[in-house]
DNA sequence: CCGCGTCAAGTTCAT
DNA sequence: ATGAACTTGACGCGG
């Protein structure tokens, strides 16, 4: 079976991921924030639910500065109830939520200050999932970093910093190709060093190819193998070129007409695919009425 | 009230 | 050098 996902925002739900300027910031002003968007997560995991969309990625600024020392505020115990509520409608309904953190959060820099911030990034990461109360299957998506001039050396900084981790971060990690620095053939090597699993992004691996012998679909059974029981379904990342845009750049749409051809060939695979394009739920309705007119059980 | 410059953080590549 | 890309636009000042 074949589940597919969007990330952060809804486009038709007026529901804005509200934050503030860090000037602006204070305990009082980051709670408010974060209760609103707490509180609004619902509307959109109810809309989902009933859309039959059952991936959604919550946003990083979900809590307003949340790994910043602005941020004093203890909003894991004060939104207790609400966000375990949410982890109950999450797990009610079937639904499996993920986090990206950005591109702050680098495992492998050189600089031991970014390293401690991008830990810290990850521990609020965490502290998210662990409040909604979600399993260790609701994963955190992360890049291996930069290549500083010396690949080999970077990618084992990634790895000796990783295996530092604690163990709760740990078991939410799963470690992605990029379209510049690692392809998904360093990123196989990562987990098998440090045993997380790999998401598999297509769309980045056409800007930065290897095991270029293989098909995709036998790239993502590498991938699938990195993935035990207790993560869960095997998951990957698909998205199309901005038409005219810059290389690597994400369409503002998805491509139905490619994404069938690909579809094609992993269709009979368990696999939560997550789109990363501009317009949101509306390219997973777009599939859905897609894949429904080809065949009527469809997705 | 609305328009638009700006926002916590890093790194790489194309221009 | 500078801007734009990376999972996501929204805030809030100045007119």
């Amino acid at each position: 079976m074949i589940r597919i996902g969007y990330a952060c925002i809804n486009t038709k739900l007026d529901a804005p991921n509200r934050t503030c300027r860090l000037k602006n910031a204070t305990p009082e002003k980051i709670l408010e924030l974060a209760a609103a968007n707490v509180e609004a997560l619902q509307p959109i995991l109810d809309w989902n639910a009933a859309q039959g969309i059952e991936l959604f990625r919550i946003t990083s600024d979900l809590i307003p500065f949340g790994s910043h020392p602005i941020n004093t505020v203890p909003w894991w115990r004060i939104l207790e109830s609400q966000l375990a509520r949410l982890g109950d409608f999450i797990a009610r309904k079937g639904l499996r939520v993920s986090m990206h953190p950005g591109q702050f959060t680098i495992l492998n820099s050189p600089r031991r200050e970014v390293v401690a911030n991008s830990v810290k990034e990850l521990e609020y990461h965490t502290a998210v999932l662990d409040a909604l109360g979600v399993d260790n299957s609701h994963k955190i998506v992360i890049h291996l970093g930069g290549v500083y001039g010396d690949k080999a050396e970077s990618l084992s900084r990634f790895v000796e910093n990783c295996k530092r981790l604690n163990s709760r971060i740990r078991a939410r990690l799963v470690i992605e190709n990029d379209e510049r620095c690692y392809t998904v053939d360093d990123v196989l090597g990562a987990s098998r060093a440090i045993g997380v699993p790999v998401v598999f992004d297509v769309f980045h691996h056409v800007w930065n190819p290897a095991l270029e012998a293989l098909p995709v679909r036998l790239i993502i059974g590498l991938a699938a193998k990195t993935w035990r029981k207790r993560d869960g379904r095997v998951k990957i990342h698909y998205s199309n070129q901005w038409p005219g845009g810059p290389a690597g750049a994400h369409s503002k749409s998805i491509n139905v007409g490619k994404f069938l051809r690909f579809y094609d060939t992993i269709h009979d695979l368990d696999l939560d695919i997550m789109l990363e394009v501009k317009d949101k739920e509306q390219s997973v309705l777009k599939l859905f009425r897609a894949l429904n007119a080809r065949q009527p059980r469809a997705a």
